[in-house]
DNA sequence: GTCCTTGAAG
DNA sequence: CTTCAAGGAC
């Protein structure tokens, strides 16, 4: 077991993007990088400039058009096979073993505008999604596995995940129904959220800031949408480097066309 | 009446290729600059750019997603009004005065495939606007104008306007029916085509190569659709700086996302 | 191939 | 605001 560095990043168009992750891997060097909303085909990743970029494994689950997971790591990954955790099979989930840890890679669905169930199907998938992922987690926490998960969740589960707790009560991404339902997922595993067990509570994080503000540096509208969940078997490895292990890369929102969501680094440890 | 630099470009979008215009400005500095094809409404034109290459005077008309037609001037432009010579005003034609000569810039229709007027609404469209080019100027013969007219013609005239005159008699753009309904107007109003002034009629002459030929160079099936055309009145200014006054810039078809035209320049004397 | 529009999705 | 997908045009 190395110690290596973790990033997640929701990428928007990994195609379009190619040139500005390389960029970011430049300063960031990170070892496994897991991406979401690659909005792309397995043919199309373009594996080219991320083996410019040194990355020699990768683990790609796209598809056309709308979603999709990557991972690209400098170490080797072990395939485990598809848990098709989403209802819906929309390339929104995988897995790896990768040094010694289970690593899923989510891209939970936003789920629309509307926070009801019974006139939104959007929503209803979100919760659906969620509540396998749950029942998931929960029949294997008996093993004890050593998981880690990343990943834009859609959710910002708590007060200070988001610019207005207020506000945003009703707003999806934040309401009672999907953040009580993120906390179901997260004790079914006991999971540490690596974000909040460094960085106080009260401590305003977000890692996207949305396309539709006209200065979204000024208004800092955030949420803290994207997560990096450890557990047990592997919370000592997550923790391990403190505060200075975990980054949210925020500047990168602010690079040339950018994603609307910024990478999210932790440093494992060995 | 000074000298000066006159233009034409079919710049398939001219939101998107106002960088490479700017830079094509830098090297062949023309005075007066005619575009077509700029997919644009008129306030949306980026006049801002155009101001930064020295372009102070400005004729723009524009629809919303096809066509449309703009001067950029260094020197003073006057509107004549228009003419509506397009019979479905459709952004096709403009004029103006500018260093005594009334200019005329044409986007005349593509045409569609299918060279049949009776099957093909758009290439009854294109016969009927050039009928209507043909009037107009017929007209307006007698009074003797110091008409220039330029633009993307879609029509390539004669045997060497194309890379194989025999394959394309029946491809819009080189039919009888066209090159004869051209070649009536260039009668009505006695226009010198300058291109064909100053180099031989047996020499290839492209200013268009498709986008869709996998190399455009290599293969190099080009067709002369761009035209400058001079009437009595003005026939000494435009050939009066012989075969080095005019220029076709084909290796601007080669630069960074091009345009499928390249720019057709004259020097016309004073 | 490349562009524009529309509409969906974020 | 930004992405992708159709469909139409050239």
């Amino acid at each position: 077991m190395t110690a290596f560095t973790l990033a997640s990043w929701n990428i928007n168009s990994v195609r379009l993007r190619a040139p500005l992750v390389a960029d970011w891997v430049s300063q960031a060097d990170p070892d496994v990088l897991c991406l979401q909303e690659i909005k792309c085909q397995n043919e199309q990743f373009p594996e080219e400039a991320f083996r410019e970029m040194g990355f020699r494994h990768f683990h790609v689950r796209g598809q056309k058009g709308m979603h999709g997971v990557a991972i690209a790591s400098k170490f080797p990954l072990e395939d485990l096979g598809d848990e098709d955790l989403c209802p819906r099979a929309e390339a929104r989930h995988q897995r790896v073993m990768v040094e010694g840890i289970e690593l899923h890679n989510f891209y939970i669905p936003a789920g629309g505008d509307e926070p009801d169930p019974a006139i939104n199907p959007r929503f209803a998938h979100k919760l659906g999604f969620l509540d396998r992922i749950e029942a998931y987690f929960k029949a294997r926490a008996a093993e004890n596995p050593p998981l880690v998960l990343v990943g834009d969740f859609n959710i910002a589960p708590y007060e200070h995940d988001v610019w207005s707790h207020k506000q945003l009560l009703k707003v999806v991404s934040h309401t009672p129904v999907e953040t009580e339902a993120l906390e179901r997922i997260r004790q079914a595993g006991d999971f540490a959220d690596v974000a909040r067990e460094l960085i106080p509570m009260d401590e305003k994080v977000y890692s996207w800031w949305s396309y539709r503000a006209r200065d979204w540096k000024k208004a800092n509208r955030g949420r803290r949408l994207d997560h990096i969940w450890a557990a047990p078997a592997v919370r000592e490895r997550a923790l391990a480097g403190g505060r200075d292990a975990f980054r949210i890369w925020e500047d990168v929102r602010g690079w040339e066309k950018p994603s609307d969501h910024a990478p999210v680094v932790l440093r494992i440890g060995g």
